[in-house]
DNA sequence: TCGTATATTTGATATTTATCAATCGAATCC
DNA sequence: GGATTCGATTGATAAATATCAAATATACGA
């Protein structure tokens, strides 16, 4: 682990508030591995071996059934995954894959499950954890049922730039074709979308996002103000 | 409350495991309460006051956004629900309406909330269910965007089916106009994809649904194993 | 820097799903 | 029992989205 970096990992709100003794013992029992671009980590169906901690790089979450595939949520560094697999002992419900080189801490499944009993302060971050992923799946779901496709890249760009602390401008992570899947459409759909919005106040530039109407994109997708995570 | 029906709430698995102490807290500050049907309970953005138990009756949870509403879940008797609003002391994130005339428990939020900390089986209970409630919306979220609708009906009476004991003859439960919304389509599709089904072994006449070749509608349906909940 | 592979965009068409309109059918109310 | 109401079905059409096929752009390696 890098100096700098175990304080940091400490500091998510998963492990902020452990014991200093539990969180030795997680760490103690924890490595850290570097991935390449492209690999996948684990399969859906597999035993859940491991809570991973996404430290650096960009990781998928995807599903698949008989050819198809999606995308279901893309995790970001410092950011927990997988961990209703791991405390119910259950086989992962998603596939997960790298999308750039990223540095992931392994925890054993079986740890975590152990350190839960013994550790309220983890307990609780576990609950609140849990919590907020199902509201996020449900939020996802909402979404998909209740707007098209336009008006869903729309709430996406302006959660993504509530999740930068209100910008105007920033950058796409991952590629059109992930995004695509991600938001339930074909690539070609969403290049139309991103054309279109461009009469709506954002203007989409390779993987330059520059809101210059926020009004106007507020009002053509209709995002639900209470229910947007972060 | 009637006789028989506290030992029944309490072999719910969110409270089985709690100490007899907790329980008797737990139930003294709740209340029984009985709902007509077509009644709202309450409505997505509102506060969570109280962890809900339905001990009789159905319940939908759904959800709004520009005019434009969707069925969710469909809960049945001996489910709680809306318990991620209710830990995370956040707003509804769904409206729960009944269906038909229902009895509720509704255990006040805050005492969820206070016991969760002192007991240790209400809180692995806890991550339980909000474990499984995650993953059934996973679940949810890849059948529609991996599924078309036909497709999708076909699941769900196979799931239905399993949630019965694996009984090939079953009733539906709810309007059909209800269900087209939790599959996501509307009720003229849902009307057709009926039909088409016929060809692909099940009848469906009125409610009542007659499995007569699992293994065909199994092919034309895909479902995946592993991941469908009970 | 050029050439090649790959992602993205654009256009034409097909498929899926929704909408609108009408009819059918089952429950309910006098 | 018969009228009425509302949900379910059926048919015709429209809208949304996907697919297929180029054409362009972008990134990457020799």
């Amino acid at each position: 682990m890098r100096p700098g970096e175990r304080p940091e990992i400490s500091r998510l709100p998963l492990f902020a508030e452990m014991r200093e003794e539990e969180r030795d013992r997680l760490f103690a029992a924890s490595f850290l591995q570097v991935f390449p671009p492209e690999l996948t980590l684990f399969e859906a169906g597999q035993q859940a071996d491991f809570l991973h901690v996404l430290v650096d790089g960009l990781v998928e979450l995807k599903a698949a059934n008989h050819g198809r595939e999606t995308s279901l949520t893309l995790v970001e560094p410092l950011h927990s995954f997988i961990l209703a697999a791991v405390v119910t002992d259950m086989p992962y419900l998603m596939t997960a894959r790298t999308l750039s080189a990223s540095r992931i801490l392994l925890v054993p499944a079986e740890l975590v499950r152990g350190l839960i009993r013994q550790d309220k302060a983890l307990m609780m971050a576990v609950i609140r954890e849990l919590a907020n992923g199902y509201r996020e799946f449900v939020r996802a779901l909402t979404d998909l049922k209740l707007r098209q496709s336009t008006e869903r890249i729309g709430n996406h760009l302006l959660l993504q730039s509530r999740r930068r602390g209100g910008a105007d401008n920033f950058q796409l992570k991952g590629e059109k074709k992930m995004l695509a899947s991600l938001l339930g459409m074909t690539p070609e759909n969403l290049s139309r979308g991103f054309g279109a919005l461009a009469a709506e106040g954002v203007i989409i530039s390779g993987s330059q996002v520059s809101i210059t109407d926020r009004a106007r994109l507020e009002a053509f997708s209709h995002p639900d103000p209470f229910y947007d995570p972060l």
